[in-house]
DNA sequence: TCGATACCGAACATTTTGTTCGATATAATT
DNA sequence: AATTATATCGAACAAAATGTTCGGTATCGA
């Protein structure tokens, strides 16, 4: 790609994250965007066809990122913790996150953390399906699988939630610990 | 309240209601509304300072409804089930739900059911902490209550929202089932 | 009946959106 | 270094939406 497009679009990424912990993504106008990354209106409207779609594309740089390295088999990824405890793809990601990589925990935290946490659940289901033997023992037979799965997902990211917003005072271990616990 | 007010209420919300069902929030303007409920620019105004206080007072107007004959001890309110069951006030939720009244239904399957099911776990919080000694035996002695009651009251909206995205296909006895195996 | 007030409707300024186009600056190619 | 391709700029533009104002009319409660 070319520089001057990586320049404009991380340009604008950056300015939109700003302004997203500040305000409402409802109330950010295209014009504070194009302010705050100091970019012509034409430019931004040939980067990305609306303000919905900013948002997408952000989600998705954002996740993909985090999550191509846990569903990888073989990834050459720079992984931190490479144990066999059942449990490491969560604790994995609690880790991953706690680094805030793409200041992604400034938005996880602000007012507009449900845009996130959405998107975030909807990539982590396909990994909690590929993890589901982990929580054989504790789902009663009852249950349909597509309630299990999205209720493990569910309260993955409703822990991560509370998390975040309690303000990370507990380790990765330990909100690990509380998620297998709770779910 | 003069009934010609109380009149365009509910006709703003009515028409509100409709197009909430058809397309997103964000994408639905004043001037829909307002024809829709075909009342004038000034009255519409003259009621909400915003889109964003019409929806907080539908969802007021809404959960209220809901949470009031819960939490009210001596409540004068058309209870079907007055069963001592321990999980009667979960089933009863989910009964309650299911009679749609006021179009909730449509609400929270629609394409916008974040908005309300963030303000009905809002809600919510308040009646888990309650009755919160019917989980007593299922909490680990590690976890904070703090946690454990968002856990909860997190666990009853999934459920709701699985269980309307999913169609409503089980009766609110079974989806209290799953809801109680679950948390 | 009468005073109060909610509504109408039309007009209005302002803000935001999304597009267009020629000029300029920067990248890639030879 | 010269050339070609293209990303950006900046300014202007139409269209749509927001939020306000105001005089006239209809409806309410007393």
């Amino acid at each position: 790609m070319d520089r001057r497009q990586r320049k404009t679009r991380e340009g604008i990424f950056k300015a939109f994250i700003e302004l997203l912990s500040e305000k409402d993504f409802a109330n950010i106008t295209v014009g504070e965007i194009i302010d705050g990354a100091d970019v012509g209106r034409a430019t931004f409207y040939s980067h990305f066809e609306t303000k919905d779609f900013l948002l997408k594309e952000l989600c998705e740089e954002l996740f993909d990122h985090i999550f191509e390295s846990e569903t990888g088999k073989e990834s050459a990824h720079d992984h931190i913790f490479d144990c066999e405890a059942p449990d490491s793809v969560f604790l994995h990601l609690f880790q991953h996150l706690q680094k805030n990589d793409n200041n992604i925990l400034r938005l996880l935290s602000c007012r507009n953390n449900e845009l996130f946490l959405r998107y975030f659940k909807m990539n982590l289901t396909q990994l909690v399906k590929s993890q589901l033997y982990l929580f054989e023992e504790r789902r009663s037979k009852e249950l349909p699988e597509a309630f299990w799965v999205d209720h493990i997902a569910a309260t993955f990211v409703e822990t991560l939630r509370w998390w975040v917003l309690d303000g990370m005072k507990e380790d990765p271990e330990t909100i690990t610990r509380y998620f297998m616990l709770s779910v």
